[in-house]
RNA sequence: GGGUCGCUAGCUCAGCGGUAGAGCACUCGGCUUUUAACCGAUUGGUCCUGAGUUCGAAUCUCAGGCGACCCA
């Protein structure tokens, strides 16, 4: 293991002794290899064309024969061929008679090299750089992986992504295509008149969502923080203060478990919009999803893990308690009453009966109707669908549907039966708010810890007064995955979070929940 | 949290109770039109960790670690 290292350092020092740098300043190119691709395209086989050019990139594969060797160097752009012949290069070096086995010795692959030479493109059609003059611009120490099969284990892909990026093109296309899409949707706001404004990360106490935080410590302060699991209580603020478009594109923090559809940081964008209702936050969502669509994918139908996606607008749009009847034959409006406790009753004994779970969590007739979306119609949602109408118990920041009782006026965006963005008509009664907040706070008392609770600021804030508002939230990784066809989070997230290796987390350092 | 599978050379993998292997990479030799170059030789190992069963364990058992997938 260290012996390829150890040849290699070796390497470094031989060419030091030569005078040549192992690790150079810098280089010049003259063009990238794409560029040189496309401006000769026009030679002819066996052709050679004398003009100087000078590249630079990364050694992939070395071919040696004798007298003669092709390499191939990469660049960001894409790769051309090096043809390096002897008699010329010691043509162009007559003080140097070794020059051909130095470079033939000392260049490894995984090096990055600049080259200066002339173009030919071989007997077998291959555009090649014939060499006249190279240097080192950094020697490697470690081997790339194995060229032909490339980086099969997911876990290496994952931890050294460096490695999954020099030899997996798909995920070097996956990263140029999620940079698009972040910045086709700030365009988007932007050019819109949303203002892009940053909100605090570190929070006194976390809220806006149903979430655990990360817990973590000023030192000055002597001051426990949290980091934040939404923007959405700071970007109402804003609102407040009388800007009437805002969004905050960035990172949040959640405190729960990892799978192909969760990391504990993730990327999404909350959007406020004021004079807006969620009606005009379904029409924002069309058309920024279908923005991002056409910039990566060229347009609105797209394949997602073998299933047709079609993103052409209008999406579906339908009730929660429409789709759970369509999928289970229980119609949950009539199970409302004057008791709550009875309605319960009479939905958990429809929802029993007809086979599904009833989780004794689900303590009202609205949680209990969520229970059978989540368990019956969530994954049946492939082709995009705005589920609207969510119960009040479960949307605290939402305000009150203008004609349903017991109902907020929200939306969840379903695709490919998962949830990729949620939007309400925002609430801004601040007695209303008030209670509700309560009413979160007095569920946390009794142990629910995701439960949120009552931003005494935030409060003060609606008492001054917000406009009338739409907001929504769109989660950016499940988008990326989505438009880049990528099964899991991971692969649309650069360095997700992983277990580190062969440390154990000591007793006191375990993480308890606290 | 539960289940299934995986972890062996730098990389990709085989071996499944009896001397730890192959291809690629590395090193050396040969080779002026290759592109998974080719031919020959050499080198390279905590078989994830620990305990157990056994005359003998990469292989069987148990516990643990890390990961993937599925389920909750």
């Amino acid at each position: 293991m260290s012996d390829l290292r150890e040849t290699r350092l070796e390497k470094a020092r031989t060419l030091e002794g030569l005078g040549r740098a192992p690790y150079a300043l810098g280089f010049k190119p003259s063009h990238r290899t794409a560029e040189l691709q496309q401006l000769h395209a026009d030679l002819a086989n066996g052709e050679e064309r004398d003009q100087p050019v000078a590249v630079a990139g990364r050694v992939m594969t070395r071919r040696v024969m004798g007298k003669l060797a092709f390499f191939t160097l990469a660049d960001e752009s894409g790769s051309i061929q090096l043809y390096i012949d002897k008699a010329s290069l010691l043509a162009a070096h007559p003080e140097n008679p070794e020059v051909f086995a130095q470079l033939t010795t000392l260049v490894d692959a995984g090096d990055w090299i600049g080259v200066q030479g002339s173009l030919k493109r071989t007997d077998r059609g291959e555009l090649s750089v014939k060499l006249r003059n190279w240097e080192m611009l950094c020697k490697a120490l470690q081997p790339l992986p194995d060229k032909w099969h490339g980086l099969a284990d997911v876990e290496k892909r994952y931890r050294q992504r460096y490695l999954d990026l020099i030899v997996s093109p798909h995920t070097r296309e996956t990263f140029r295509r999620r940079a698009r899409i972040v910045s086709t949707m700030r365009r988007w706001l932007d050019e819109r008149g949303f203002l892009e404004i940053e909100t605090p990360v570190l929070q006194i106490e976390a809220g806006g969502a149903d979430a655990r935080p990360f817990e973590t410590h000023h030192n000055a302060l002597d001051l426990p923080l949290t980091l934040r699991i939404a923007t959405e209580l700071h970007l109402k603020r804003l609102l407040v203060g009388g800007f009437e478009r805002v969004y905050e594109l960035g990172r949040i923090f959640r405190n729960e478990g990892v799978s192909t559809r969760h990391n504990p940081e993730f990327t999404s964008v909350e959007i406020y919009q004021a004079y807006a209702d969620y009606f005009g936050m379904i029409d924002l969502t069309e058309q920024l999803i279908v923005a991002a669509a056409r910039e990566v994918c060229g347009g609105t139908e797209i394949t997602y893990q073998g299933s047709g996606i079609d993103l052409t607008p209008p999406w579906r749009r339908a009730t929660m308690h429409e789709l759970v009847q369509e999928a289970t034959g229980l119609d949950f409006t009539g199970f409302a009453g004057q008791d709550p406790a009875e309605s319960r009753a009479r939905a958990a004994a429809a929802m029993a009966a007809a086979g599904l779970e009833v989780p004794a969590a689900a303590d009202s007739l609205g949680r209990l109707l969520v229970e059978a979306f989540e368990q019956r119609v969530e994954e049946t949602l492939i082709q995009p669908t705005f589920v609207l109408d969510y119960p009040v118990e479960n949307s605290p920041l939402a305000r009150a549907h203008r004609s349903k009782p017991g109902l907020v006026e929200r939306f969840e965006l379903f695709i490919v039966g998962r949830e990729t963005a949620n939007a309400f008509s925002e609430l801004i009664d601040p007695v209303d708010q008030r209670s509700r907040l309560e009413a979160q706070q007095q569920r946390r008392r009794a142990g629910d810890p995701e439960a949120q609770t009552v931003d005494e600021d935030f409060l003060h804030a609606l008492e001054v007064g917000m406009p009338p508002s739409g907001g929504l939230g769109i989660g950016i990784d499940r988008l990326v995955m989505l438009l880049t066809d990528s099964p899991s989070i991971r692969d649309v997230i650069a360095f997700p979070l992983l277990r580190p290796e062969g440390i154990r987390p000591s007793a006191e350092a375990a993480p308890s929940g606290g």
